[in-house]
DNA sequence: ATGGGTGCAAAGTGTTTGCAAGTAT
DNA sequence: ATACTTGCAAACACTTTGCACCCAT
């Protein structure tokens, strides 16, 4: 089972790369079915799910949606608890953090996910006037 | 809008207290049916969030499928790749990691969620035999 | 009594899949 | 030619909701 290089699938990752948000599948689908209309949700996704398995793009587990970014080195991610923008978090990964896991636990530790939780400097403003409700 | 304490509402709390397994919402809903076997799945996820709101357990956002547990300290997760097993680690909850991150970024940052991903002893072992495939 | 809570079923989300036709290799 | 891909629609899994009735306060 050899990956091939289609039009669509081409599509789905130009869409990510253009992209340095973080999107989700669905705001994939949609830049991507700005340029083709033809194309599905289903071909979307499933080469979502390609590119990740191939290590071209990452998927990214988050509370509220899953996003996607391309592929680079292992980073941490912050997310605003208010408006959902996330962004990379520039602290190299902590590779210690594994080891002492697996002295810890005793599981075979391959990796692991720092997702930050936040506000983003506007939310920040806007809730500091508005004394807005949050989370 | 105050909440009420109900008969449902203690059976679910019950559920998740009566577990050390992170389960998963279906679980809870398993659970408490075998106890009351009228209520229903949408009054599980109901109290599931209001009980979430109020703090009395938390919800764990994983890879796979979301958990629920007892609350209790900050702490880090483990999940197993394999067999889907998580387990708490018992590393304490680093806030220095926060101030790195306001730091870094500029965001108002409340809290981390960190997600160490691996294999269990067990699937270890299993692994280990048949050299299966993973992830 | 009154407003939050419940069961039920229907409706939402977000994602996957079966199928016949299309296409990269 | 072969078998991976696609579009489409149906199917899924998981969660939320509208409604009429119920019950904790």
């Amino acid at each position: 089972m050899k990956q091939r290089s289609t039009r669509q699938r081409r599509l789905v990752l130009d869409a990510v790369r253009a992209r340095c948000d973080h999107p989700s599948a669905d705001q994939i689908y949609t830049d991507v079915r700005a340029v083709d209309d033809k194309i599905s949700r289903g071909t979307v996704y499933r080469n979502l799910n390609v590119l990740e398995q191939t290590g071209e793009i990452l998927h990214v587990k988050l509370p509220v949606t899953d996003r996607y970014e391309v592929r680079a080195d292992r980073h941490d991610h912050l997310i605003c608890s208010r408006c959902h923008t996330v962004c990379d978090v520039p602290i190299p990964y902590d590779g210690a953090m594994d080891e002492r896991a697996i002295e810890e636990t005793g599981y075979l530790v391959f990796r692991h996910r720092l997702v930050f939780e936040g506000l983003c400097p506007d939310c920040r403003k806007k809730i500091e006037k508005a004394d807005l409700h949050v989370e």
